[in-house]
DNA sequence: GTCTATAGGAAGATAGAC
DNA sequence: GTCTATCTTCCTATAGAC
């Protein structure tokens, strides 16, 4: 692996672990071994390196929300979800500190914001795809405030564990697409809620 | 009002506009006219200052957490959502570095975190007597979900606004209210669920 | 209580040798 | 490509005069 790959990637896990905020191009170097000069050749500032990690993020959320073209069965969302909660998870670090990154960083913001509004997009299409099918109970209004709540929800689980629980844990992305499903579940049609319960059951 | 509290006043002011992690001493004491030598005078650093700002937080969210002894009627419980949205927009700093700021401040984190669990308790508790009077209809553990689901989204709405919304407006709050009234709607009785909706609407 | 001046330190970033 | 050395800037915090 080339130095300018290893840079990112151990920024990438420095990050997730410490905070963007608490992590210096020194720590950076100290953790790889290298001198902060030989950082500093391979890139500009610290900026350009959160701005690669920005790309990667970007095409990784980007690649698994041009999917639901057609429409998902039951246990294709469970995975939808779970994919998408991945790539979070793996970019933890832009979500536990969103408001501070973004704030120092106008174009990310913009980029970030596009995601979201992309996933919203995503998610009401897959719901308004349910209730044609009679599956889902619900109105295009209500789909829509369905909807915000899901990427909120998604958006910040993984903080909000942190948060509440002390520290992520291996289940926390199982309970996360959970939590997302029972908001979900009571539009359902008695008997696909019914299986989705116990979808959820058999899942944690 | 004298200089300590006013030095609390500015630095409330200055973290919920820039963020806690990007105000500095130096700044505070420009805002308000007077030397940082006077800043360190009334406050041993920056983090006494915080400390003491989240007490004030931790007193308001309290009280406002005391309340729900008796059962809410339909329009208390928007009142009482209303009234802790408020605080958190008052403290919004707190929740916007959520992570950041915790991850500094041990104490404070394990403070949070028994805040947290408070609101939970307390949605529950009013979840809980809406299910006895039939008036809501979920098991416990849906009602525990559904509650974890109100909390999260009480905690993060506001953060949530900004970054999706550009900056923050005077109908935020409302529809961070609404936003989270939705939660509870389809497990609301007919009668109680329609009524919701209409006083959702006569909100927004 | 309040000021000015400044010490001390951390972090970002660059220059120049190898 | 990589290193060492160093500059600059910014921030916290203190000392000592008024």
């Amino acid at each position: 692996m080339k130095t300018r790959e290893r840079i990112l990637f151990t920024t990438l896990a420095l990050f997730n672990e410490c905070g963007e905020p608490n992590v210096t191009t020194l720590q950076i170097a100290d953790e790889m071994d290298i001198s902060p000069g030989n950082l500093y050749y391979h890139f500009k500032n610290k900026t350009e390196i959160l701005s690669e990690l920005f790309n990667w993020y970007e095409k990784e959320i980007g690649e698994i929300l041009e999917v639901p073209e057609t429409s998902l069965t039951g246990e294709d969302q469970w995975l939808f979800l779970h994919l998408i909660f991945e790539v979070i998870a793996r970019y933890q670090f832009l979500y536990q500190d969103l408001v501070n990154v973004l704030s120092r960083h106008d174009k990310l913001a913009n980029r970030f914001r596009k995601i979201i509004n992309k996933k919203t997009k995503a998610s009401e299409k897959i719901c308004k795809n349910l209730a044609e099918q009679g599956i889902l109970n619900a109105s295009d209004k209500e789909i829509e405030t369905l909807c915000k709540s899901i990427v909120l929800t998604a958006t910040y689980w993984i903080s909000f564990s942190t948060v509440v629980d002390g520290k992520e844990c291996d289940s926390t992305l199982n309970k996360g697409v959970y939590q997302v499903m029972t908001l979900v579940l009571p539009y359902l049609r008695e008997e696909e809620r019914e299986q989705l319960k116990e979808m959820g059951e058999a899942y944690l």
